[in-house]
DNA sequence: GGTATAGTAAACCAAATGGTTTTGGATGCA
DNA sequence: TGCATCCAAAACCATTTGGTTTACTATACC
């Protein structure tokens, strides 16, 4: 396959990449709110703020629990997972390669040293 | 602060939310490529793709390397590690309390039991 | 019942995104 | 010199994003 498709990965990096949306996460991680409490330190409307809440419920990352006549918000950790070692995946790979690479030249370095003494 | 202002971390998972530029970094993390090749598989025009390679540099995560007539890029590690510690953060923090709540739950279930018989 | 509170929905807007086509500039090579 | 290759830049376009305001529904409370 010549592109990297994933609708789920597309959701979650594109919900991480607001600032709103990653303090809401950050919010979240404190325990259980509900609409109002994550809107309110945001410095937008209420309807902006519950916007950003279904990005993250659309990628995944947010389950809401209805109760009376409030919305309840918790994190999901399962989306974060698949993210993670995604990058991880890549960033291992190619941290073993550089290594490799700067060892390589390393020795290029010395070899020339020792040609010129 | 009420927003996790942080516009690396925007940049660099907003870069990784594209399966294009998912599938660029693929690519890059079998070595260097050129602009060509790194557009080649990609089904869409060059100058689409180069945009793509664009957005990656812009997040740190290509650096271009101008020789002759091609630009060779390569990956760089750095703004991954950011990102992943960012996610890790929470995803740790979150999976305790979800499992602390699982085991209160337990506890309740046998609680419950033990009330009933 | 009446009123505040929590939240949705829709219309609207500016700016960013993701793509195209076209044009043109360097570099490599026969 | 001439031609192909590698790439940038600009103009353009449709769609999405991120925000607003306004109007509305439903629950809680006195």
């Amino acid at each position: 396959m010549v592109l990297d498709a994933s609708p789920r990965l597309d959701a979650v990096f594109h919900a991480l990449s607001h600032p709103a949306r990653r303090a809401i996460i950050r919010q979240l991680s404190a325990g259980e709110q509900n609409l109002s409490e994550l809107a309110a330190p945001l410095k937008m409307t209420f309807p902006a703020a519950t916007k950003h809440v279904r990005v993250l419920e659309h990628a995944k990352l947010v389950r809401r629990r209805v109760a009376g006549r409030e919305h309840l918000c918790r994190l999901t950790a399962a989306p974060l997972k698949e993210a993670t070692s995604w990058t991880e995946q890549f960033r291992k790979h190619w941290e073993v390669r550089f290594e490799a690479l700067d060892s390589l030249l390393e020795e290029m370095k010395s070899e020339d040293r020792s040609r010129r003494s």
